[in-house]
This record gives C-alpha cells, sequence and structure tokens, in this order.
DNA sequence: TAGATTGTTAATCGATTAACAATC
DNA sequence: TAGATTGTTAATCGATTAACAATC
C-alpha cells in the first residue's frame, strides 16, 4: 500500500482503537458491521470513522455496511500489524519487567525479542521465558537479530547512552519512558511517554 | 484564577513541558528568559509559546521578557501543581511498584498516600515506604484521606470493580492502565494510557 | 532614540462535522 | 422501489503561525 498524501496522527491512534474494537467483536459471529456501530462502540462519530477508514480505500458496501472481518483486515494491514514486529527492551527494572509481561505486545504482533540490563544481579534471569541480557552485548544481539524498535525504560542519566547504542546497532523506532528530552537524529522516530504529564492534566482540570 | 473560556488541551500539555523545562533551568542564575529561548528549549514556535501564557494573564515584560522564577510559579499554579494532590494506587503489580517509585511525582506535588492489592502475599509489604494495604479497606481509606486522584493498574477483569470503589470512595480523576475501556459518570475526569498504541504508531511509520 | 520582545489580531492551516449523492 | 449506509464534498470549527502595534 502506497500513502502518498498526509495522513493525520489523530486517525492513526483512532485506526488502533478501532482495530482492538473489531478484535473484541470477532467471536460473536457477526459479519457486518456499520460506521455508527463502530462510533457507538468507541465514542466517535460515524463520519469519522468513515472518513478515517475511506482515507485508505473503499473498504465497505454503499447500503450494507463493512464486512467484519475484511475490515478487520484491512486495517490490521494499514497499522502494518498483518506481520510480527521484533522489540528490544533495555532496563529491566519495574516498568521493564512490566513491559516485558505486558500480553497485549505479542497478541498485537509484537515480539519482545530481548531484553537487557547492566545488573549483574538480573543478567542470565529470565522474565517471562525471556532471558536478560548484559548491555555490553546489546549492539551485537540487536544488529544480529536486525530488531527495528527498541523501548527505553533505564534511568534518565543512562537514557541518551542507551538510545544511542539501539540506534547504533540499527533500530529505526524508540519509546522513550525516561522523564528527559533524548537527542536522536531526524530519520528515527521517536516517542516518548511521560507517566507526570497524566497527572499534571488532572491537577489542572480539576483544580 | 477563574478561566471562563475554554483551554486548547494542548495547551496543558504544552504548559507542562515548559513548567518542567523551566525547572531545570533555574539553578544557573538565569533571570529572564525569553518566549524564543524556551521555544528553542523545548521544541515549538515562540509565537505558541507567548500565545499559551497570555491565555492565562500578562506575565511578561515587552522588551524584556519573562522573569524566569515568577513565570515558573504562576505556570506551576495554572497547573494546580502549588498544592500537594494525594493519590491513591490500586494494584501493586510490576507497573504499579514501578509507579510507587516513580521519584518525578514527588517532585511534582503529587503524593502517592496510598496503594491497594488484593494478594495477601503483598498486603503489609512496604514499597518506597508506602505500605500495600489490602483492596477491603480501599474505600474506607479513600474516603477518610479525601483522594480525589486514583490509578488504576489492575488487570482488565477487575479494573471496572477498582474504579467503581474508586469513585464511590470520592475520587474525581482516574488514570487507567489497564487496556479496557471503563464505564465512569461524565462528571469523573476519566484519562486512559495505552501501551499498546505506541507501538502501533510505529509499526505504521516504519513499515 | 534604537533595539528588543511581549501580547494580540488577522491569516493560514488542518481536522472534524454535516450533508448528501451514489449505490447496495 | 424503499430503506439503509457508504464515500465524498462542502461547511464549520479550532488551533497554529505570521505579523505588528504596544511598550519596555
Amino acid at each position: 500500500m502506497f500513502i502518498h498524501f498526509k495522513i493525520p496522527g489523530g486517525t492513526v491512534v483512532r485506526l488502533s482503537v478501532y482495530s482492538r474494537y473489531l478484535n473484541g467483536l470477532k467471536r460473536n459471529g457477526v459479519h457486518t458491521i456499520s460506521s455508527s456501530e463502530i462510533a457507538k462502540g468507541v465514542g466517535v462519530s460515524s463520519a469519522q470513522v468513515r472518513k478515517d477508514i475511506a482515507l485508505f480505500g473503499e473498504f465497505g458496501t454503499r447500503g450494507v455496511g463493512y464486512n467484519l472481518e475484511d475490515l478487520d483486515k484491512e486495517i490490521l494491514a494499514i497499522l502494518g500489524l498483518d506481520s510480527t514486529w521484533n522489540v528490544a527492551l533495555v532496563g529491566m527494572g519495574h516498568l521493564g519487567c512490566a513491559l516485558a509481561s505486558y500480553k497485549s505486545f505479542k497478541q498485537r504482533n509484537f515480539n519482545l525479542t530481548c531484553t537487557f540490563d547492566n545488573d549483574p544481579q538480573k543478567i542470565g534471569k529470565k522474565i517471562n521465558d525471556i532471558e536478560i541480557l548484559s548491555v555490553e552485548r546489546l549492539e551485537e544481539i540487536v544488529t544480529q537479530k536486525q530488531i527495528r524498535i527498541g523501548v527505553v525504560t533505564v534511568p534518565s542519566e543512562v537514557a541518551q547512552e542507551m538510545t544511542n547504542l539501539l540506534i547504533r546497532a540499527g533500530v529505526q523506532a524508540i519509546l522513550n519512558f525516561a522523564p528527559t528530552r533524548l537527542d536522536v537524529p531526524p530519520e528515527i522516530v521517536l516517542r516518548n511517554v511521560d507517566l507526570a504529564v497524566n497527572l499534571e492534566l488532572f491537577s489542572f482540570n480539576i483544580k
């Protein structure tokens, strides 16, 4: 699929939401679903649903709706979830362990291939069947396994260093949980998950 | 401060970012800062910085810039971070423990007052000086301590049940990490942190 | 006064919503 | 044919950017 125009960021987030909603429905033997049913299920307008989907092609039938299974497959393909993605995780503290045991990842075709830490106490142990390896071997192994996505759950002080290692090993996207600004070359896709910001939106809203 | 017009959601997120940037600067003895310096520091346009700030009042001096300390205090007050917020956390698995040890919360005036779990093995233990209590006591204690913010880090199956308990106990805002849609009354502020969505944005972007 | 930078208005841009022709 | 629902266009809404008068 070649998309040569700009897709709004919001559309991609919503497609991800639609996708999980459709996944949850499938087992009930439903075969057809309308944009307004999806809209109701996830809390957006039906026009929004149709617009988001129609950006990528004509997947529905006028007067009828969308075939559930087809639509599900199409959206998975749009999101790139029709093939497996290998992921490397650096920093096996509490947050790293939490992510390593997170079942939704595997369900959605993300394969946590290897995890790293620098604590000799942790190296060699297994979390969820994945061995914790020494960061000394990070570059070698991530390169060798051609991993394209890295997750950084180390303390802020070493986050940049670990990021550099991941980039040298060839990852293209980095999900950063350390509360610090990372410097990455423009071709690397960086997303920061800031847990503090969520609470600050609350204090603003309910103060 | 009474704000009687609508504040864009993006503005609040950016104020939170400006605030942490200003906090990081203070020690260097800088007294004045311009919108373009802030803009450069956090990666937005200077017009955006001025617009965001000016929504709440005239905090700068034309021809000069903003007084660093004053601006810092004003933004903290806007975000409601000039007073302490008590927070209750339900579910002391890996993610709960990770959040309980997260230092930025305390730094930003969020006080993790109590944590709950239903595992007898965990109840009574301490994480970061905070005792883990039985969920049976949740309603009683959250009510008594007048806690207004709840964080849900339990498995999806019990997330709604724990949410109901928190709401009955009087919390006004809920931060949900369980990958499930929660039903809450309209007056409750709900935010969902979806860890899977971040990876799906990657697979879309780099596929 | 000349230089700098805010606060604000107007212009631009982009995203959402409404409406409806096309079509099953 | 009548009823339903998509795909798409046009209208609306909101947020960002550009520009500049006000002011130190």
